[in-house]
DNA sequence: ACTTGTCTGTTGCAATTGCAACACTTTTAT
DNA sequence: ATAAAAGTGTTGCAATTGCAACAGACAAGT
């Protein structure tokens, strides 16, 4: 299934661990709260798989605006290999808190054969494929004309995801506007108008929906 | 490598048809301009490869705006794999001109240790990350906040595509105000201040960047 | 050639959003 | 324990954008 749970994308990248290639060099690396992780720079095709913890891929343009590009958790896919040098950006990888990445060659991986290669080439595309739908909801998110519809969107893919309409935020809000793009007061200037509407309840980051 | 340029990806879309494993199921389909291809609704774990052509993915919203979520040119891969079903989303895949799309059923691949499907994996697996990188420059083009800013951005990208500062918009402006999800009228607008400017020069959709 | 439809270009006005600034609460670090 | 930092909540105002409406250019089909 390409689809699938997090119990069984776990249970991927555990199988993953144990079947890699020999002449695929890896490392798995630690890194504490507020690291870089890794720069967007010279190192190209490089593969990163988060083990444990959070990164954020963020950006920062002109007007110091930062935007988070990407949030990465557990057995999540990145590395510069996604991001081509199509401009002159800014792109850094933070860890958002202790993290444990893994970090491969592709080069390596390279038609050498053998059945553990063609496991690995076949999570992989699993992986990339999970990224993708990942973007594509982001991209929907992106895509709304308004804040409001930004949020009743996120929300109802919370309560999809939670099975029911009580759910928790996992991102703060100053973080969520970021994910958003849109300005901090402005977010919750219209939090307060769906409150008040009565579209939703909320107490801090717990979210009931009404409707 | 993973980053390849328009002639490696034509390869190796060519090297994948010559190799498709007999027990991969595949479809060669014909769409004349304005074709539904396919709606994103139950046939799950297809995967789609634009042979020819050019189909958009679009959105319409419940106000009757209309989105391009993404638009697939030659040897792009696109799927319903890619778009789960998180919210109540009216997903479409129309053919923007006479399209031959190649589709093959994902679980038709699974692990059927031959070489030749070891090497249709790896090659999905780089199609997908093709995938992913054009979904970021989209996810970077939309968290620009300001229209200009958008334009800009978008510029340089096909300056640095066609090698120069002179380069022909391939949207028309309709459908760039679509993938950029700004209004027609407001990008117009904006391209007018930029010529007024002098940052741009501009005879219909050819552009020469001053800056 | 003519009609139909789509695309381009422009403008006034209203609505949403971003910005700046502030007070207050919570979390983190020393 | 206490200081520093980060996050939450709110508001007035300005700026950007969306919307509506229109006219002319261009393209496609009969």
């Amino acid at each position: 299934m390409l689809v699938m749970s997090m119990k069984e994308k776990r249970e991927l990248i555990h199988h993953l661990r144990t079947l890699l290639p020999k002449h695929v060099r890896i490392q798995i690396k630690h890194y504490q709260k507020g690291d870089n992780v890794t720069t967007y720079l010279a190192k190209r095709n490089q593969i990163c798989i988060v083990l444990t913890g959070v990164v954020d891929l963020v950006r920062y343009d002109r007007n110091g605006n930062k935007t988070i590009v990407e949030r990465y958790r557990e057995n999540d896919l990145f590395g510069e290999a996604f991001h081509p040098v199509v401009t002159n950006n800014e792109l850094f990888v933070v860890a958002k808190e202790k993290s444990e990445i893994l970090q491969l060659v592709y080069d390596d991986l390279h038609l050498k054969e053998d059945k553990s290669d063609m496991i690995l080439c076949h999570h992989l595309f699993q992986l990339a494929t999970l990224k993708a739908i990942d973007q594509n909801i982001r991209i929907e998110l992106l895509t709304k004309t308004t804040i409001r519809e930004k949020l009743l969107f996120y929300f109802s893919y919370l309560a999809i995801n939670n099975y029911g309409k009580e759910f928790t935020i996992p991102f703060s809000f100053t973080d969520l506007s970021d994910y958003f793009n849109v300005d901090r007061s402005a977010l919750m200037r219209e939090l307060k108008h769906l409150t008040d509407e009565g579209f939703i309840e909320r107490k801090g980051k717990n979210i009931t929906l009404l409707y």
